[in-house]
DNA sequence: GTTCTAGAAC
DNA sequence: GTTCTAGAAC
């Protein structure tokens, strides 16, 4: 769902949707009053050091270094840095009841009844891919990070700069990005040194935990210290992961993507290798039985 | 999504 | 006794 903001008059509301290709320019320190009649609103843009993400997307800085794994990453993530894109302060004290509408401004803002969401886990990627330390190439639309806890040798997440939650809200609109995101995997591959002994897979999470919309893009090794459950191995080698290009012919014959009912299902069936299919009891003969598939 | 750990499984 | 999994996390 696209952010909207809400016009200025004070008798009247007015949506204007900025979600597809926001063109609302706002500077750094300059106020936007967001006033819903009932629910009076500042808008204050912090100062970024000209990171906005915006000013990122015309930057265009297309650095590519997929493969050359540097040092460790920085524990950087889940902290609610200060230098976000937007800070909502509320003029007023805030009632209880009132509540902004669902279509209404930044909807992971919340409304008063519980608070943390930025600061939640499941927001983590919102502010990952931000991070330029973190950024592994970025392009107008995309932005590519490493995962941060990666279940392969090579496991990068392609993300749009557009905020969209999962592929629940995916609609044709959206074709063209998808097909984009697939295509910067696939250059994420090309540039691999591994891209000729190891297998890579593009596609979705079913159900994703992590909000933002993402394409995992992995090699097919799985040797991973980071990989370490049923339900890490079964959401990446059963049908709980779901083909960047079936979703994407999905999205192109029926404007939407559905997921079957079973889907959660899944991630409790048994550990199976995903190559030879042989069944195996334990994470740990799982991970014994993965070598043998390994290149030489 | 991960961490932690109780208790199931071996 | 050790390994391993699965569910809570205020």
């Amino acid at each position: 769902m696209g952010q909207s903001l809400i016009g200025v008059n004070p008798t009247s509301v007015d949506l204007v949707d900025v979600g597809k290709d926001e063109e609302v320019k706002m500077r750094p320190g300059q106020v936007l009053h967001i006033v819903n009649k009932l629910y009076p609103y500042t808008v204050q843009f912090a100062e970024e050091s000209g990171k906005d993400v915006t000013e990122a997307e015309e930057k265009v800085q297309a650095e590519k270094r997929p493969c050359e794994d540097s040092s460790e990453n920085d524990d950087i993530e889940n902290v609610p840095r200060k230098a976000k894109k937007t800070e909502v302060v509320d003029t007023q004290g805030s009632s209880a009841e009132l509540k902004l509408s669902k279509t209404s401004v930044f909807p992971q803002e919340g409304t008063s009844s519980k608070k943390e969401h930025l600061g939640h886990w499941s927001q983590g990627l919102k502010s990952s891919m931000q991070d330029p330390k973190m950024q592994v190439y970025k392009d107008e639309k995309t932005v590519v990070i490493k995962d941060k806890y990666p279940k392969a040798r090579y496991h990068w997440l392609i993300l749009p700069w557009e905020s969209i939650p999962s592929l629940k809200t995916v609609t044709r609109e959206h074709l063209g990005l998808l097909e984009h995101m697939h295509a910067v995997g696939e250059k994420m591959i090309d540039q691999c040194p591994a891209r000729g002994s190891l297998e890579f897979r593009l596609g979705y999470h079913a159900i994703p935990s992590m909000s933002h919309l993402h394409l995992h893009v992995i090699s097919q090794d799985f040797d991973s210290a980071a990989l370490k459950t049923k339900k890490h191995w079964n959401s990446f080698t059963t049908e709980y992961f779901l083909n960047s290009q079936d979703v994407i012919e999905m999205v192109r014959s029926k404007g939407k993507v559905t997921v079957k009912d079973h889907a959660s299902e899944l991630l409790k069936l048994p550990l199976r290798c995903h190559i030879c299919k042989q069944q195996l009891s334990t994470i740990p003969q799982l991970k014994e039985h993965l070598r043998k598939h390994w290149p030489k």
